[in-house]
DNA sequence: TATGAATGAGGGTTCATTCAT
DNA sequence: GATGAATGAACCCTCATTCAT
């Protein structure tokens, strides 16, 4: 019997609400019923507000999306050489990937069911790393013999990956540690690797030495 | 219609129609109808022989699960030392990742809804990678810096990103040449970065000393 | 709980049903939940027998379009001559009109509703009675002085009137005697009339002089 | 939007958009939420005029209706005699049915639905034009054999036929001209033959012989 | 006067499942 | 083994209406 009469207020609510059912459940395996169960408003409100459950969906969808931009922009500002931008957009990436559950498993969902709201800052994401890895190619700080896209590939692969398997491996392979001690493990070698990979094979001179 | 009184021949019409069902649409976004629809065989007929949705849902992923298994045994077998083994599975890994869009597509699916009938399969394939390589770091052919499974991580990881961001990586970033040879490509350069990055820091001077 | 297994059964009663919902409260006036209350059969279930209530709809006017078939290849057969025929035609349809309250009603919504349904049967009925009445007009047994469209419309539109507007005159006029009997009164004068209507101006005089 | 405070106005809006919508599509096929994206009138604003679906029904009802008596009033005054009136209340009649669309359907609908609010007017004109025919008859100017209340339908019967199925009849039996033609055409023969159909059986000899 | 938030009932339809045949 | 009749719950959505602002 919520009678406040407060727009914006029911819409973040429904909207949470809404993110954490469909990261759960994906689109058809949720229920306008059940978000609304979740949240306390009524179907009719949810419908009132977002015409319909696609229309949720896409909110939900848009929503996340301006997360990951943001999360991008705060990524690349403040840098003073593209080395040090790189770095930052893949830790930030990295971070981005690795904690928030919710972007994680909605941008799967939404891949699986051809939607393409979440696609284009994740092509943002590719484009604008792909430029940077040029330039640092160009200036020999990476290797050049590979295709930027490839080496992209080769650098964010690893991180989807990780999120996505390490708490099986974690329990298949009995490791040892909470899951915070494995990521920053894991981060910190997985750096090194990205150092390795991107390191132009060197002459007799060494560039690095 | 189909009268036949042929169980066997049946359930694989169903199964394949519904192997096709589910990496499309996913659980919840597939109905017994549209399958029925597809396969052409009534939805009473379907229940008779897989008692419910669930059971047609673990019918389909056993049965991809074990064609992963007979992929990974066939990788196995023949090889005469470990980096052959290991190549040929690497190389079977991604033929099957990326030529299985069905397996791939079901596999996200099922990961999304926590299911653990495709997650057996794939340990394995992990923990036998692991072992090989463990064994190639002793003989000194990959380096022994890094965890095996963080190693493993790089290794698939990008075959799994690959896979599912190729397509909008070409529509976006106006890749030319047909998918083949995109995939064609890629493999090349990432054989090459792979083995860049396995390969011991060898030099006079020791690097983690 | 009808458990009887018996479609055909079970199509009849929803149909009967159908079509006196559908008469009294038209499409959009009528829901499936009333219908399915009326003949005890789950919406469901109706569903299931004509996909949709659109479907439903349909076959109700599709039964009554055969209906008015039948009633008019009924009265055509048997005539020895244009005139017995004609007003065979015309009496069966007076009778219809009259006496089928459902299908009088029904054809209203339709037509009100741009349904195209019932059309061609009542179109055939027209022609055809232009048809004969072209022939009555050339042996001279008709006025041939209008339109056999005209002369039509001259009959036939008073049956519809008359059965529309009955009940309000018997109410607002305060006539007497049943409505048994006022259909006969009017029969009587309205087939007289006809009768003079049609008949040709005959005479020494000519008519339109 | 519209802060106009100009209720009247509103009124007006609202009224004619409903009188469409409710033509077009019947009372219950018509929602609120129509009506006001029709008018641009929020439905809330709707209600708070008319309290309910079914007022603001039956404020568009007595509005056709207030109509309808003016047209019956109009067509009354000024004639010097009985016959004029007649014939002016006719032909206004067939004016009135044949060109108002909207009073046509809903009248139609008002029907179906047992709705009382059109049929006032209607029956008053036909107690007027009963009372002119009965007086005509005793002037021997109308043949005296039939009721007038059969000759009326003979009369009024026929232009709601015309009016409702001349476009199926132009279509169906590919009448030539524009519809005006049409009924113009129509309009001429109709007249003729009402005037044989009331002019008394006159002269010595007798006329069915 | 005017808006739009909020409600709750009911709309048609889909769904997985059961069961008689 | 195979069909389709039958069910009942749930689905998304529309609806008329109320009420705070």
């Amino acid at each position: 019997m919520r009678k406040q009469r407060d727009g914006a207020g029911t819409k973040e609510i429904v909207i949470a609400a809404a993110k954490a059912a469909f990261a759960e459940r994906g689109f058809s395996g949720t229920s306008l019923a059940y978000i609304s169960r979740q949240c306390g408003i009524s179907e009719g409100l949810i419908l009132h507000h977002y015409k319909s459950k696609q229309g949720l969906y896409q909110a939900v969808l848009e929503e996340l999306s301006v997360g990951y931009d943001d999360m991008l922009v705060q990524a690349m500002t403040g840098a003073e050489n593209p080395d040090e931008m790189a770095g930052n957009m893949l830790a930030a990436t990295f971070r981005f990937w690795s904690e928030d559950r919710v972007y994680n498993r909605i941008a799967m969902w939404a891949y699986l069911e051809n939607r393409t709201e979440l696609i284009a800052a994740e092509t943002a994401l590719t484009a604008k790393l792909a430029g940077l890895l040029t330039e640092m190619q160009k200036q020999g700080r990476v290797d050049a013999a590979f295709s930027p896209l490839t080496l992209l590939t080769m650098t964010i692969g690893p991180i989807h990956f990780w999120t996505r398997y390490r708490e099986q491996f974690k329990r298949a392979l009995g490791l040892e540690g909470t899951m915070d001690e494995l990521n920053r493990r894991f981060l910190q070698e997985y750096m090194s690797l990205i150092e390795k990979l991107y390191r132009p094979v060197t002459g007799s001179a060494g560039e690095t030495s």
